[in-house]
DNA sequence: CCGCAGGATACTG
DNA sequence: CAGTATCCTGCG
């Protein structure tokens, strides 16, 4: 017997063929260590790092990207429709959003700790992820840390999800979550988040419209929407509104964010409406852009807690 | 083995 | 309102 040769053989037999590195001319700009942190930092569980490039998927799609002369390269399976995805790259890149402008209108000019947290991710932007699929991710997200929340995610897409093309696969849609019974959800090292899926999927059965109807409507009405789901609070719902709708005003404080602007911004005493109260009047129409740059600079200690 | 982690909720004062 | 126990699991 020799194992080895079993794993390697295993190892060609399930490997997909992609394509060579495909030059994307709408590609945003992206100093390095900004692309690692927008696609990896926290506010999507798909990607993982690789070599030289990273991969991820969203529903059907299954991407490779890489960084040359400060322009997404991208690799897809061969036999994936390359103009369907390239466009769905975009949308996922929310390419219709001048964050440029965005990072502009943020009051860097008089406030220090965000002029710090930019020029550390110069280039950093908002994912517009699939709404079912962010809010899946954010359900799980509760106590976890990012590591067991793709553990969770992955786990999930093994057991339910649809084979992309083998061996990948597609997280279950709400439709096949609604079909599990809890004892299979928490098999998933879900805990006690198995109830929150469970219940919100069930809800989503009973009200089809619910997440394609939230894009068009206010934020603050959208975001009371998602807190009917059980397992979504105010944070939970900013987060699926800033990276799954683009509501840039959305800003999601969790415990990092809570001591940041108490720590730089002397608001000791603040409850987190006070807080958010702040967020908004402080930072504005694009509070959300800012939070991930106050959130991915404290978390690579670029500015310090 | 114990405490805790990027949270929500129900319940208490 | 503000504070707190409880919900699970895996990891350090």
């Amino acid at each position: 017997m020799e194992p080895l040769n079993q794993t390697v053989q295993f190892a060609v037999m399930t490997e997909i063929e992609f394509t060579s590195w495909h030059k994307w001319s709408e590609s945003p700009y992206f100093d390095l260590k900004s692309f690692y942190e927008t696609f990896d930092g926290g506010q999507s569980f798909a990607w993982d790092r690789h070599a030289d490039y990273i991969e991820g998927r969203f529903l059907k799609s299954i991407f490779r990207l890489r960084l040359e002369n400060n322009r997404i390269l991208f690799s897809i399976p061969k036999t994936a429709n390359l103009e369907t995805e390239e466009r769905s790259l975009a949308n996922y890149l929310a390419i219709d959003l001048d964050f440029e402008s965005m990072r502009d209108s943020l009051p860097w000019r008089s406030d220090s700790i965000l002029k710090q947290a930019i020029d550390a991710y110069p280039n950093l932007r908002i994912l517009r992820q699939p709404l079912s699929e962010t809010l899946l991710g954010f359900l799980c997200s509760s106590t976890k840390q990012i590591p067991q929340i793709k553990q969770i995610l992955r786990l999930s897409a093994e057991s339910y999800g649809e084979t992309i093309i083998a061996p990948f696969k597609s997280l279950p849609d709400w439709d096949r979550l609604a079909k599990l019974e809890e004892n299979q959800l928490r098999n998933l090292k879900l805990g006690y988040r198995a109830n929150y899926i469970k219940q919100s999927a069930d809800f989503l059965k009973e009200n089809p419209d619910f997440l394609s109807k939230l894009s068009s409507l206010p934020t603050q009405v959208a975001k009371e929407r998602l807190m009917q789901l059980p397992g979504v609070g105010e944070k939970i719902a900013d987060c699926v509104l800033l990276f799954g709708l683009g509501k840039m005003e959305s800003f999601p404080i969790d415990t990092w964010i809570e001591k940041i602007l108490i720590r730089f911004y002397q608001l000791e005493g603040y409850s987190k409406k006070q807080l958010q109260q702040f967020a908004f009047s402080h930072f504005g129409a694009s509070a959300g852009y800012a939070q991930q740059f106050l959130f991915s600079a404290a978390r690579s200690e670029s500015i310090k807690i």
